[in-house]
DNA sequence: TGTTTATATGGTTATATTGCCAAATAACCA
DNA sequence: TGGTTATTTGGCAATATAACCATATAAACA
């Protein structure tokens, strides 16, 4: 494969993967609806706010987020919004699968 | 978080999962255009077949691609069109964001 | 039937990811 | 200054992913 266009995958690939993850389309969705700090994700998410704080930093680092430090708190923004067109779409391959399996059922080995 | 919405966003994971691999973006790039053969792929990406095989399984289970064998190949394809548009935002965050580090160098810690 | 070719699957090893706890840092306030 | 709260970071154990090799399956054809 031509070494430009693997480079161009990877970096594709490195967005694809930050938002791999159930934690983070959460927080994703979230914050297309408003900005939020790290506890106010971490009570929503229900999980120990290191981890909320790695999940953040994935997206951070994939650049799909933004933050701002007031006082003690950390606000998150979301950095572009078409990431959401991606989930139009998942969500039509999700329901078009859900709608083939059963019309599939008992047709696979 | 609530069960349907987590379950809502797991079945988003599979499929941003299944694209966070620069073989699968790469195969899923090249079945936008045109469908393809295993060997097709597997002479194109350059690695084993039963690592380019896996990686369609992938792609398979996540409801991106579909097949058909036809002789000794199977012929894949791409299911849905609409996975590309995620593309087109993956590359305006990959070119803003090498713009501003370009602006940040030297500020960084 | 036996051989060849294209794919898929099982197994193994190396590496990456996830989630928690504990500890560090940073801002605020008494 | 010392204490409190919000967040991040380091470390660790469990799990998942990726790539290869070897093997199995399946179609084509002599």
């Amino acid at each position: 494969m031509d070494k430009d266009l693997l480079a161009k995958f990877k970096a594709q690939a490195k967005i694809a993967k930050a938002l791999a993850h159930p934690t983070r389309l959460f927080i994703v969705d979230e914050l297309s609806r408003n900005e939020r700090c790290v506890c106010e994700l971490t009570e929503m998410i229900g999980a120990d706010a290191s981890t909320v704080s790695k999940h953040l930093s994935v997206l951070r680092n994939a650049g799909i987020v933004n933050y701002e430090k007031r006082g003690l708190s950390v606000y998150y923004r979301l950095r572009f919004r078409c990431v959401l067109n991606f989930f139009g779409c998942i969500e039509t391959v999700i329901k078009l699968d859900a709608k083939e399996r059963i019309s599939i059922i008992g047709k696979e080995k």
